[in-house]
DNA sequence: ATTCGTCTGTACTCCAACGCACATATAGGG
DNA sequence: CCCTATATGTGCGTTGGAGTACAGACGAAT
């Protein structure tokens, strides 16, 4: 377990602000724990709190009124947490879960407006953040529509991969069937055969990426896409 | 047939806009018709305009390698086509093509981006659409993952109608199941049912909706949802 | 070491949607 | 009025995933 980042600089787009940005906003960030499992946001809820995750993972899902969910998308430390909060909405009708624990940075709703009001850097990283989370949630759609349980297991293990330091990821397969909105013998199948194929290993709960490039040749384009939209709009 | 808006308030985002701002924008709008199937954008490409459809409907479309085709969204006299223009990014990894034919008006992109770095009335109307737009985004994600494609032809057949001013859409059943992105005997299937229920009735690309009140009822809760969040965000 | 709760594997049936093939119906032009 | 292109209807077999049920496997705590 590698050690969790302290500064803020763990997230990438607090990184990327120039030093007077930074230097205002530093003060408002406060760090916060992040518990496995943990309900950051409800659908529809108020929020007083924008995170900014730094080894934290956090899923964006839509409840069903019946129970099911699914998955529209996720954050890491390349993004942040509570984009309606600067979109005008004040909410969205998501909820969002701790897929991963780890920590995260969290700001007042009031700081973050004022700042982003301001039309400086931080806005610009935020909208354009914002774009490649709309790019993912497209492309989401395009799989779930498209796509086999396999290839879409793949694209999510790469998706939380590329948010982690570790190829070790703390997770069931129940857990993972909630966020694909499949059923959960449905992972255990694809996860099954992605093991005899050497990509992976798991054990109750915990599942090792052997394989990157393997993985990589197995999951849909929409990995791809979505991965190339993030490093062209976030750098 | 409706007679098409010729006013920039046709649309309503332009229609929201107060006296000044209106005024501003106003000379910069050009008019212009758009064709059943025209291709707006093309994924990746260069976009000068940005488009606010008044009597159009505009369908975003993702387009896989293997030439198959998914919807992720559809925008029509409520909302805007180019987001990227606005959100930094220049392009999308999108199609825009005409779902209906009608007009709409056009503006430069440099314009654009002008107004919007003011940060006024435009700027706040511009971010509300877009988070509109990503809750229609994701409500595709979980559509797709969860429900039939008959419940799906009732979202797609609702949203086009709250897009137009009539109950008739000019509309082949291929051309709805590339935007599904299901098989044209799906549609057909679906349509069929739904014809026997007395709640559209169609001919060789022309549906009418009969009875709109009955398709509310045989959607999923995805067009609600979608719809509350478009009147919550956009008046 | 035993126990118990949780996680994973497997074996069914069922059904919606797919892929393919082809029949029928309609509109519009010659 | 007929011909042809286009749109829609229908009937297969196939399949991926859903739903259900239960068996095994692991790990932490007593």
């Amino acid at each position: 377990m590698s050690q969790p980042t302290l500064e803020p600089e763990g997230n990438r787009l607090l990184a990327m602000l120039p030093g007077e940005e930074s230097a205002r906003l530093r003060p408002h960030l406060e760090h916060v724990n992040l518990k496995l499992g943990e309900v950051i946001y409800e659908s529809g809820g108020q929020q007083s709190y924008i995170y900014f995750p730094t080894t934290a993972i956090i899923s964006l899902l839509y409840m069903m009124e019946n129970g099911a969910s699914a998955e529209m998308g996720v954050a890491g430390n390349e993004g942040v947490v509570g984009i309606a909060l600067f979109m005008g909405g004040d909410t969205v009708p998501n909820r969002a879960v701790v897929q991963s624990a780890g920590a995260a940075r969290k700001m007042k709703t009031k700081m973050l407006q004022d700042e982003f009001a301001r039309g400086g850097t931080f806005q610009r990283l935020l909208l354009r953040y914002t774009q490649a989370l709309m790019t993912q949630m497209s492309q989401t759609a395009v799989c779930n529509r498209l796509h086999t349980v396999e290839q879409q297991l793949c694209r999510w293990l790469l998706l939380s991969r590329d948010r982690l330091n570790s190829d070790e990821l703390v997770m069931t397969q129940e857990l993972i069937a909630n966020m694909l909105g499949v059923r959960r013998e449905g992972v255990t199948n694809a996860a099954g055969r992605l093991q005899e194929n050497g990509l992976i290993s798991y054990v109750r709960g915990r599942i090792t990426i052997l394989d990157r490039h393997g993985l990589e040749a197995t999951v849909c384009e929409c990995y791809r896409v979505v991965k190339d939209e993030y490093d062209r709009l976030l750098n």
